[in-house]
DNA sequence: GTAGGAAGGACCC
DNA sequence: TCCCAGGGTCCTTCCGAG
């Protein structure tokens, strides 16, 4: 394991997004996947990056130990009363009365590719590009190919890997295809993306006296009789543990959690904290390294060393995922926040080549906002350097514009205090009213969309 | 002392 | 050959204004 040193496995130490299980990827050779990534990365300027913040985040690990050393006995014990508060306050407010599906595609992309061209079927497929990889289908997954893969290392693994540039048009027809099935079963479902979705059987349930995972299993045949598309289904109390059982038993599968109050948290027990949707690479380090936290339990056992280190609405978060909850509710129609546009180019220094970047890009944002008529009023330029970094300059106006001709002013403006640098990427965000709320609410701040506009410019 | 803007990150698909 | 995206949401921290 951990035995050799950096100095004999070098590529041990490089945890990259990829190295994780993911589902499809049981049989994978870890060890040689690990190794080819860190080969093909290291030197270059992402890497470094990367290497850049790793330390940053071992240096905040390292803050938060020392934090941690120097919480006294009675410090423990005044927040160990108030984890408990918190916890019996979480615990009562636990719902066990709803029955929650989560729908997921298997390899979406790839699937709707592979049923368009069926003589994709049975090879190693990524939808993609060799910059990047959205998805990639079950067989390449067994050769450690994965979404968000750069594409050349993704060949590298796979010398026979297939790539099909991404097709949003197709993807958004099957997409709608699965959303006329789901209002059949709650016609308040919740689509998370184009191949996710939350759906509510509890009424469906009582009324034809079924249990959710039968539900499951006819939604899953009506998605694959309209679509000819298979997915993967999560039944359980709430949202958040149907979404860590879609995952269970993929693809073409389903499983059940059961409305029982042991079943929860027996599951939840084992549970890998990295299994549920928030968690990712550092909260799960933070945890690990400084509470040794690696099961979703363990959050309760450590509850008073949570509420002493972290803020509250994380420790709120932490200790509801202790004790299996989600949320239950159907929320209200959610209004976009932000709306934004970034592309990525070789980088340079060229002042008018950036300039012209901001032009097309001002020009796309423009028209993606018109498409929606959406008007923001905080206008957010993203900018990458050559080294990966990432910067963001924002200015709040007094009007809420969405012509080209004001964002790409106001984002000139921005980029000018920056130059000279040399950049992979720009962007901007402006935050968004949509008009007609505007011209019923004029005071609707809270439900600004935001605009991301980007350009990238490389070396 | 607080609300809100700005900047930076974590995370998700 | 090609060499690490693009579209979002939410949270935290810092800071100067009224």
């Amino acid at each position: 394991m951990a035995s050799t040193s950096d100095g004999d496995r070098p590529w041990q130490s490089y945890h990259t997004v990829f190295t994780n299980a993911k589902a499809g990827m049981d049989g994978v050779d870890k060890e040689k996947v690990q190794k080819t990534v860190y080969e093909m990365s290291k030197g270059s300027k992402y890497f470094e990056n990367e290497q850049r913040k790793e330390a940053f985040i071992k240096q905040k690990i390292e803050n938060l130990r020392a934090q941690c050393a120097q919480i006294t006995a009675n410090d423990i014990s005044y927040f160990q009363t108030i984890a408990d508060k918190k916890m019996s306050e979480l615990e009562a407010s636990r719902d066990l009365s709803k029955i929650w599906l989560h729908s997921d595609m298997d390899a979406f992309y790839a699937s709707v590719e592979t049923l368009v061209d069926p003589s994709l079927n049975g090879k190693p497929l990524a939808v993609g590009s060799m910059s990047m990889i959205c998805t990639a289908n079950y067989m390449a997954r067994k050769f450690g190919v994965r979404a968000a893969m750069p594409g050349f290392i993704a060949r590298k693994l796979c010398p026979e890997l297939i790539f099909v540039p991404p097709d949003f048009k197709k993807y958004t027809f099957y997409s709608e295809l699965t959303r006329k099935v789901f209002p059949k079963y709650d016609p308040h479902f919740i689509a998370t993306s184009l191949d996710e979705a939350y759906i509510n059987v509890t009424e469906i349930c009582n009324e034809r006296g079924i249990s959710g995972g039968e539900v499951a299993e006819e939604l899953r045949n009506t998605i694959y009789e309209e679509t000819g598309l298979t997915c993967s289904v999560g039944v359980a109390p709430n949202r958040l543990l149907a979404k860590v059982c879609s995952d269970i038993n993929k693809p073409n599968g389903q499983f059940v959690l059961p409305n029982d109050r042991r079943a929860v948290m027996t599951f939840i027990s084992s549970l890998p904290i990295r299994k549920i949707g928030g968690i990712g690479k550092v909260t799960e380090s933070m945890l690990r390294e400084v509470l040794g936290i690696s099961t979703c339990e363990e959050m309760v056992h450590k509850s008073a060393h949570i509420c002493a280190l972290f803020s509250h609405s994380s420790s709120d978060f932490f200790l509801s995922v202790g004790l299996g909850l989600g949320k239950t509710d159907t929320p209200q129609f959610k209004m976009r926040k932000s709306i934004s546009s970034e592309r990525t180019f070789s980088a340079t220094e060229d002042e008018s080549l950036l300039y012209q970047k901001l032009d097309e890009i001002a020009e796309t944002l423009s028209n993606d906002m018109h498409k929606e008529d959406l008007s923001g009023r905080t206008l957010t330029l993203k900018l990458k350097t050559a080294s990966f970094e990432v910067r963001t300059r924002a200015v709040s106006l007094q009007k809420y514009i969405n012509s080209k001709q004001d964002i790409l002013s106001h984002a000139s403006k921005l980029l000018k205090a920056e130059l000279p640098l040399s950049l992979r990427l720009m962007g901007r965000k402006p935050c968004l009213t949509p008009r007609q709320l505007l011209n019923h609410c004029l005071y609707l701040e809270q439900m600004v969309a935001s605009l991301v506009y980007m350009i990238l410019i490389y070396a």
